[in-house]
RNA sequence: GCGCCGCUAGCUCAAUUGGCAGAGCAACUGACUCUUAAUCAGUAGGUUCGGGGUUCGAUUCCCUGGCGGCGUACCA
């Protein structure tokens, strides 16, 4: 309950404290005051009969019939001609106005509705439909209660709210923009449509731990946090890779997790200090069979969300019906640069890096530095949904060694719209090798590389017992729903992104 | 983190060269019995993000802090 400031809350507490308040709010309270001494203003419950979306779609029978609806909602605008009104009243899925009359009310419930109620009041009206000369579907009231009063005033109707506000204030975005409520409801049968397709596929959906004692499974800088009891360090996790390869050790064959990772680093248009995260894996599989189930996957969605497998991304067509490209890592590089970069030694390869405008860094291993490049020359060009495939080991300290390959790993990205949206590997299975891995790491992050990935004993011991040849794969969720949904902005797709608070206190 | 731009009424935005701070919506009063950006007549509403400075005078210029947008860096 702590917020650090804004008139908004000082206004409660100024009426508390019988101080001046916002005269929008004073005005609501006084027609309050005046309500409330003759119906009730905040009931229980309201047994609603329709909802916009059956009301329209019924609307033949309904208005043949002269059926009574109850419907609720939240009153959006009053056009008043004297003694008639106009409300549209706005639910989850759209708006029925309704039209009261003073003859049909009486002058003490016309009153109510004109003068007493406002606009953001939920209210629940009672009447049969029917269509005004103008043709608009509408509720003749014959009753109607009121639900809840609003004490602030919603926002101006005819611009929309400024990307703060609706980011800010989700609340106010949502009750004013259908397409927002629509956004979000997408998203929520993405994920739906993706817990179908593993549950079909034969995975198990499985929840591991949040707060871990070690952070690792990817290269990131955590949040850290303190256990009480414990009087201990945790982590919030970064990604839930290592835990749920020991559910694989542990015998169950096909798991996966949607997550939220936290992740300690910038913010921007892509990035949010929380998203969501979904891992799979798969005993007996490589990172080829996670290829397949990875392409089947985004086709189905492509599917289900855009129209013929094509989706629109802004200004690029996006096509998933046909078979996925697939290139190399170091091929597509070697395309970007002119040459094989496999052959050319380290010394070379930095000064090549630094005419291609790579940022050389102290600790940067040789493979670091391909993968600079790549995101600097090959990433923005892949549009088209794209497997890149078998990177170079260092940058990938749990993946397995390529079968035909030296110096390689089993490993692919998906990449859409020039942005990777999947990571897949054939997991790393043999716990000796793993754990050369991870001193190699622990080498890199002696030699100033901040993201290197920590030693995970308990991990390791696990791997000990024996684990099955493994292929997993994690998918951007967000990413995903960006695309689906055709915004290059995280935040269209956060119910709540994180931001600043609003205003600092004054102490400062 | 860095760079550029912004912050004015509840909301969305104006304000000429430094010269009385405005509009639309929302609110309030009144008129109107099929409106739909309802209309018409009127009223009220401001610490111009906070702090400091220059100036006879600052929304405007300078310094500083906060928040936001865009770009960039890091990252997924």
């Amino acid at each position: 309950m702590e917020h650090n400031d804004s008139n908004q809350h000082e206004d409660t507490a100024d009426r508390e404290g019988g101080q001046d308040l916002h005269p929008l709010i004073a005005a609501r309270l006084e027609k309050m005051d005046e309500l409330g001494a003759e119906v009730p203003l905040y009931p229980y419950s309201f047994d609603r009969s329709h909802t916009s979306l059956e009301i329209r779609e019924g609307e033949g029978p309904l208005t043949a019939e002269g059926v009574k609806v109850r419907y609720p909602g939240r009153i959006m605008a009053k056009r008043g001609t004297g003694k008639t009104l106009f409300v549209p009243v706005q639910d989850e899925w759209g708006r029925i106005q309704a039209y009261f009359k003073k003859d049909d009310l009486g002058e003490d419930a016309f009153r109510r509705i004109q003068k007493l109620i406002d606009i953001g009041d939920w209210i629940g009206v009672e009447g049969t439909l029917f269509r005004t000369r103008t043709d608009e579907l509408s509720i003749h009231v014959t009753d109607f209660t009121f639900l809840a009063k609003a004490i602030r005033p919603l926002p101006e109707k005819y611009h929309d709210l400024s990307l703060e506000n609706k980011s800010r204030r989700r609340y106010l975005d949502l009750a004013m923009n259908q397409e927002s409520r629509d956004r979000f409801k997408l998203r929520s049968s993405i994920l739906r449509d993706v817990r179908n397709f593993f549950d079909a596929e034969g995975f198990l959906e499985v929840e591991t731990p949040v707060l871990q004692p070690l952070y690792g499974g990817a290269t990131a800088r955590p949040f850290t946090t303190h256990h009480n009891a414990l009087d201990m360090t945790l982590y919030l996790r970064i990604a839930d890779e290592l835990y749920l390869k020991r559910l694989i050790i542990g015998g169950l064959e096909k798991v996966y997790e949607i997550a939220k990772d936290f992740r300690n680093e910038g913010m921007d248009r892509t990035h949010n200090p929380e998203f969501t995260m979904l891992e799979c894996y798969a005993a007996y599989w490589d990172y080829r069979d996670m290829m397949d189930l990875t392409e089947r996957l985004v086709r189905r969605l492509a599917g289900n969300f855009g129209t013929d497998g094509r989706l629109q991304y802004g200004e690029h067509q996006l096509d998933f019906s046909q078979p996925f490209r697939r290139v190399t890592f170091m091929g597509a590089l070697a395309e970007a640069v002119g040459r094989d970069l496999m052959v050319v030694p380290t010394d070379d390869l930095a000064v090549l890096a630094r005419e291609k405008g790579v940022e050389l860094k102290k600790g940067m291993g040789r493979d670091k530095i391909l993968d600079e490049l790549f995101s600097l020359l090959v990433e923005p060009g892949l549009i088209q949904p794209t497997f890149v495939m078998d990177h170079p080991q260092e940058l990938s300290p749990l993946a397995k060694a390529h079968r035909d390959h030296e110096g390689l790993v089993e490993r692919f990205e998906l990449f859409v719209a020039g942005f990777e949206l999947a990571n897949s590997f054939s997991e790393l299975n043999d716990p000796r090798e793993q754990r050369r891995r991870f001193l190699d790491q622990k080498a890199l992050l002696e030699a100033g590389d901040e993201e290197a990935q920590q030693l995970d004993e308990d991990f390791l011991q696990a791997m000990e017992h024996g684990m099955p040849p493994t292929g997993g794969m994690g998918l951007g969720v967000d990413r995903l729903i960006m695309l689906l949904v055709d915004t290059n902005n995280i935040r269209d797709v956060l119910l709540f992104p994180h931001m600043r608070p609003e205003v600092s206190t004054d102490a400062g």
